[in-house]
DNA sequence: TGTAAGACGTCCG
DNA sequence: CGTCTTACA
């Protein structure tokens, strides 16, 4: 149904989130958006953030003196009885480590997911992903992925409005030649947009007081180089030019140009893109891209098999849980009324009996009512916001088997254990002291510690490491996922075996029994089965520095290896039901909705286009200033690098279902889209200021523009009956560059796409997009 | 008009 | 972290 196997490189952050639900079921969180993804055809490649860049090391001491802040006023509300208010800061002060990462590594290697550590920041791992055709292109919440240069970045995958924001590069141009407010960045080379992005304020380097993004658009496009730019501030006095600005200014520009990444296919470092033969290259620059890393150690970390911050080998603080590959069970259990699963283990063979014995769509209902049942008996309110909840009866309940304990509770274990753990490691001789917040953890984009030296080699700075880990608290992140009950109602027998979360939510990585080997599987290798990627089959056009323009060339001819043992097979029951996306209509400037629409070109195809639209715009109508701007533009080197364009942005309808048997669940889940458009979505929509979006109605390949073939696609059923009941699409305005969080001002637009043919309850599924572990 | 700073929500299948 | 609001220049 879908037959091509896209990458999508993926960010893992977890954030609070992990925090949130405590311990390993994060990991299920982050597992479930992979299953849902390969569900489509999308393979995954979560991408870690690594060690920590001296060029972030001011926002991240920031970052940590704030956590030490919130950690000191959580233990003294603490101590004064106040926990619902400690708990609001223990959750500010938490960090998340590689070892917490390690876990969801765990994981994906049981699933064959691929997955990197990124040496250093998962953006630039990303966008070298991207660059070598590794990844067809990158879902992420971050914005900053343009900067590195990123073709094709998906945003905001929103499922409960079912809306994705797409920003490529491919919609530069069209974007700039139809916005309104002057802010277009047609015919912009990507030297001046990363000189605007860094400029406005990124993380490298901080804005000019009293410079955004506004005033960095301005002054870029008015003195095009940053030189310019800056002389002319200076000119006019009325800002503040700190000293040595420009020198900053280019080492900033040398971590979103040359940060160190890690090539999967030469398993060793190497530069985003290369420096520049005649550049000189000094201790400050290198400190400032990331250092080197030896190959072997470089691969260990990328593997996750060394820390990225310790260089030391990675601890495993929970052994006890060994995620199983699992075919995708709930999936296909859910997505056809007969068991799919033919996999071993006890956990999977209970899951199916009871998915045919009360019927899958009865599963969730089910476990809704035990959910109920459970969370009665601790709290009598739903579990409460995070933060935001100051009743005393603000409880979260963690588990049952350990007793039910507050958040806070667990927070405050967590961090003793934690505290103590980072005690037992340290060496006397360390010269730097830990506090239990000092876990200079960059995973998740998670600040370090200021006082750590960045490593040189397997030379460490610090040997505060890796512990043995200790039992009885390895074992709490399994133990308060444990619902007693739900083992019971499923009559598991091995109730050591925490197949169940606290709210009967069946883990998709249930962890394994002891006595039952996984399948482990080593992440991804392209090398050994591709044919040679090498950064030398890049585009070298002598502005090395001008990533954003390079060619999809290897992209557009996927390396073999995606096709292999990284990507399972649809089963006939993925394919039977596999998700059927498709365009849906076009918000009119009027808000209108257009009624007319003509299905447009399933998830794949349009993914395809995003790929390759870059190059065959040409024959596209709808991005022809685009096609101008790209092939008729200025021809100095400079403007021929210029951003093409951004693809218009794309969204996920509503899913929903025509299937009779299923009106019931269905009207129950259109009350809960609803009550979540109210509750989320009641802010008046703007559209896009630039006019009405345009909607893509051809698949673009390297052929050639094509006809709808997907309009013209063999329609089931159920695909048939939908067209009349699609829901008007939203349309929002959406920053697109926010750096440092200042509200970009360009906007995109979301276009809805249908998926059609797939049960409700895949929609949930979908659900799970929105803060994907990108 | 734009920037800076602060509050707030994210998740809950 | 992103978004939104508000105050301030």
């Amino acid at each position: 149904m879908l037959p091509m196997d896209m990458v999508f490189g993926y960010k893992s952050t977890i954030q609070w989130y992990a925090v949130w639900n405590l311990c390993l079921p994060y990991v299920d969180y982050a597992m479930h958006r992979v299953r849902l993804l390969r569900h489509h055809n999308i393979t995954p490649y979560i991408v870690f953030d690594g060690g920590p860049l001296p060029a972030k090391k001011g926002t991240e001491s920031e970052r940590k003196q704030r956590r030490d802040e919130n950690l000191d006023r959580a233990n003294s509300l603490a101590a004064q009885g106040k926990h619902t208010q400690a708990r609001e800061f223990y959750v500010k002060c938490i960090d998340v480590t590689p070892q917490m990462a390690y876990q969801l590594i765990k994981a994906l290697r049981a699933e064959s997911v691929p997955y990197v550590v990124a040496p250093y920041e998962a953006d630039a791992q990303l966008a070298y992903l991207e660059r070598i055709g590794l990844v067809d292109g990158i879902l992420t919440e971050d914005s900053d992925l343009l900067v590195f240069g990123c073709k094709t970045v998906l945003l905001k995958l929103d499922a409960v409005e079912a809306m994705v924001t797409s920003i490529s590069r491919v919609d530069f141009a069209s974007l700039g030649a139809t916005t309104v407010g002057g802010f277009s960045l047609l015919g912009w080379s990507d030297v001046q947009f990363r000189a605007m992005a860094i400029l406005s304020g990124c993380d490298y380097l901080p804005s000019i007081s009293g410079v955004g993004l506004k005033t960095a658009w301005a002054l870029l496009k008015k003195h095009r180089t940053i030189e310019n730019a800056v002389r002319a501030l200076r000119l006019e006095g009325k800002k503040d030019v700190p000293k040595g600005y420009l020198e900053a200014f280019r080492l900033a520009e040398n971590v979103f140009l040359h940060q160190r990444v890690y090539d999967p296919t030469q398993e060793q470092l190497v530069y985003l893109t290369d420096v520049p033969d005649g550049e000189d290259w000094d201790e400050a620059k290198e400190a400032h891209v990331g250092r080197y890393i030896e190959p072997s150690l470089a691969k260990r970390i990328a593997e996750g098999d060394a820390c990225p911050i310790t260089l030391l080998p990675m601890e495993d603080i929970n052994p006890t849980f060994v995620p199983r590959a699992l075919k995708p069970i709930p999936m296909n259990i859910l997505l056809s009324s007969k068991s799919d699963a033919k996999g071993k283990g006890k956990a999977k063979a209970l899951f199916s009996e009871k998915a045919n014995s009360t019927g899958i769509l009865n599963f969730f209902r089910e476990s809704a009512k035990s959910r109920a049942a459970v969370t009665a008996k601790s709290a009598s309110q739903p579990v409460p916001r995070l933060g935001t909840g100051s009743s005393e009866k603000s409880r979260i309940v963690a588990g049952r088997a350990s007793g039910k304990r507050t958040l806070a509770e667990v927070l405050d274990h967590d961090l003793a254990a934690k505290r103590k753990k980072r005690e037992e490691t340290e060496r006397p001789a360390t010269p730097a002291r830990y506090t239990p917040t000092d876990t200079p953890s960059r995973f998740f984009g998670v600040a370090s510690s200021s006082t750590m030296k960045l490593p040189a080699g397997i030379e460490l700075e610090r040997t505060a490491g890796p512990s043995r880990p200790r039992l009885s608290e390895g074992n709490k992140e399994n133990i308060t996922s444990i619902d007693e009950d739900e083992v019971d109602e499923f009559s598991c027998e091995e109730e050591a075996d925490p197949v169940m979360q606290e709210d009967g939510y069946i883990s998709p990585s249930p962890s394994l029994s002891r006595f039952d080997t996984p399948e482990l599987s080593s992440p991804l290798r392209p090398g050994t089965s591709s044919s040679k990627l090498s950064v030398d089959d890049m585009e070298d056009d002598g502005f090395g520095a001008d990533i954003l323009s390079s060619p999809p060339s290897i992209r557009s001819k996927p390396p073999a290896f995606r096709k292999g043992r990284n990507t399972r097979a649809p089963t006939p029951v993925d394919q039977q039901h596999a998700g059927r996306v498709l365009v849906c209509s076009t918000p009119t400037k009027s808000g209108k909705v257009k009624t007319d629409m003509v299905p447009g070109p399933d998830l794949q195809d349009i993914f395809s286009d995003w790929n390759d639209v870059g190059d065959h715009f040409d024959n596209s109508a709808d991005i022809s200033v685009a096609s101008e701007a790209s092939s008729h533009g200025p021809n100095t080197p400079e403007d021929s690098r210029i951003l093409r364009e951004i693809q218009v942005a794309e969204a996920l309808d509503e899913i929903l279902s025509d299937d009779e048997d299923n009106s019931e669940l269905r009207a129950r889940q259109q009350r809960i889209v609803d009550g979540w458009r109210k509750q989320y979505a009641s802010r008046p929509r703007k559209f896009p200021a630039y006019g009405a979006p345009r909607r893509r109605e051809t698949t673009i390949t390297p052929e050639g523009r094509q006809r709808l073939k997907n309009s013209l696609a063999p329609k089931t059923a159920s695909t048939a009956k939908h067209s009349p009941r699609q829901k008007p699409p939203i349309t929002r305005t959406t920053a697109f560059v926010n750096l440092e969080g200042n509200p970009g001002n360009v906007q995109s637009t979301r276009h809805a796409i249908r998926v059609e043919g797939i049960l409700p309850s895949a929609r949930s599924k979908l659900e799970g997009f929105r803060y994907a572990a990108a």
